[in-house]
DNA sequence: ACATGTAAGTGCGGTGGCGAACAATAGCGG
DNA sequence: CCGCTATTGTTCGCCACCGCACTTACATGT
């Protein structure tokens, strides 16, 4: 049984002190996160924080008109559903998961309890919730000033730091769904990349060949959202 | 002396509790917020936290090549400086005075101690930056999804709800560094608008004639950002 | 009254991304 | 092995917005 080894894999939880740590244990629960799963919905109470494993989970607006758009991305090195104790029990967001894997969660009041003790738990989720937002404000910058093609670089990046390895099981589809763009913009983007030889891509199967290269492609919004994760939850990001 | 009277104007301290209010009365140092003030810059250590009572604030992320984008604005609705009770004690972002004004503020280490106290200020601050994230996450769908038009009467709406009366003070060159568009496109926006007979403007003063008429020209961002903040700051919007 | 600076209006070529329609290919279930 | 569906590739016209250059109009101080 690793109820004991698995939930260290999440950063957050493999920050908690050993007090808190031993009373979540036995609270957590490991569930599976396929691929398309709604975490939950704009508008709806949240019955459970998610702590990803080795998913990847979305935060993403959809419009009246069914268009989308990626708020967010959050994988092992956080959890899903701050407005829980954050004190707005929803959002007008929908928190769908992006690349399938495992995660643990915890009851929402549980998660409010342990929130509201006001130890180190709530400092640590606070900071958490600080990167996030750099995350999200960066997204508004990049969306108002870079071309689809610096978007593409951020958001693989963004998506590789989150899982190990550097393959990802993404359709351009999808990608175009979490960047709000086009489908035939991604494909354009994702060939330049595969002609410059960056990436290597089959049938939803991407495959990164050149990290530097899509260092070098995208524009500062990674560089600083990876800095400010890297400064708030030092230790959080693997790679 | 107003120091009595004056703070409550700022919807945040007008929600504190009276034992909260009588230990912070004593604190507030109302300040002048004059045009183009910077309250904070990227990265640097906040010293204070400000509540503005007739001013109004914004949050924008300045990129490298001198561009810049609005991710959020404050009014007396709300705080500049979450971050420095979020836990990272500075932000990416910079905060400009964007309408000139007066606000109260608060030294660092007293607002840090209050949050920490982890009563009813801790729980109002949070559901504030809830509000603000829906703001920011909003900022992002609405540069991805809509128009320079409806993003221009969202902007209007918006700063008008952090005013009072119908007249703004506002070249059309700030509001095109606050939207992060050219002048010339400001400019174009404005002219349509005053002649459907919505706004009248002339020379950095804008009157507002026809509220509804804006609401219906705008994206549906501003009604979901307006909804979150009625939601969970209740009475926080004068309008 | 005049000079100076700020604010707003206009025109023009360029381009990134949209919308729509369609083709080609590869994997999958039967 | 066959047919279906998912995935990717390609094209074409269109439009919103950009970058640049320039003009007009108003406002203020001396």
């Amino acid at each position: 049984m690793n109820t004991l080894v698995g939930p260290k894999k999440n950063h957050l939880l493999a920050a908690l002190p050993d007090p808190e740590w031993q009373r979540w244990r036995s609270q957590l629960e490991l569930v599976d996160l396929p691929l398309g799963k709604v975490l939950y919905e704009s508008g709806a109470t949240l019955s459970h924080v998610y702590f990803p494993i080795d998913a990847i989970v979305s935060l993403l607006y959809v419009m009246e008109n069914g268009a989308s758009a990626e708020i967010a991305m959050v994988g092992n090195e956080g959890l899903v559903g701050i407005s829980l104790f954050m004190g707005g029990e929803s959002t007008p967001s929908r928190a769908v998961v992006q690349s399938a894997g495992q995660g643990y969660r915890l009851h929402a009041q549980t998660m409010k309890d342990e929130f509201n003790r006001a130890g180190p738990v709530l400092h640590l989720l606070l900071r958490y919730t600080q990167a996030l937002i750099t995350q999200m404000t960066q997204t508004a910058v990049c969306n108002r000033h870079h071309t689809l093609d610096q978007q593409l670089c951020r958001w693989l990046l963004l998506s590789l730091d989150r899982l190990q390895g550097e393959d990802l099981v993404m359709t351009q589809e999808l990608i175009a769904n979490m960047l709000g763009v086009r489908r035939e913009g991604v494909t354009e983007g994702a060939l330049s990349l595969q002609n410059a030889g960056l990436i290597r891509y089959a049938r939803g199967h991407i495959t990164v060949l050149d990290r530097k290269g899509l260092e070098a492609r995208t524009c500062e919004c990674y560089g600083v959202v990876r800095k400010e994760y890297d400064r708030l939850l030092p230790d959080a990001l693997a790679t």
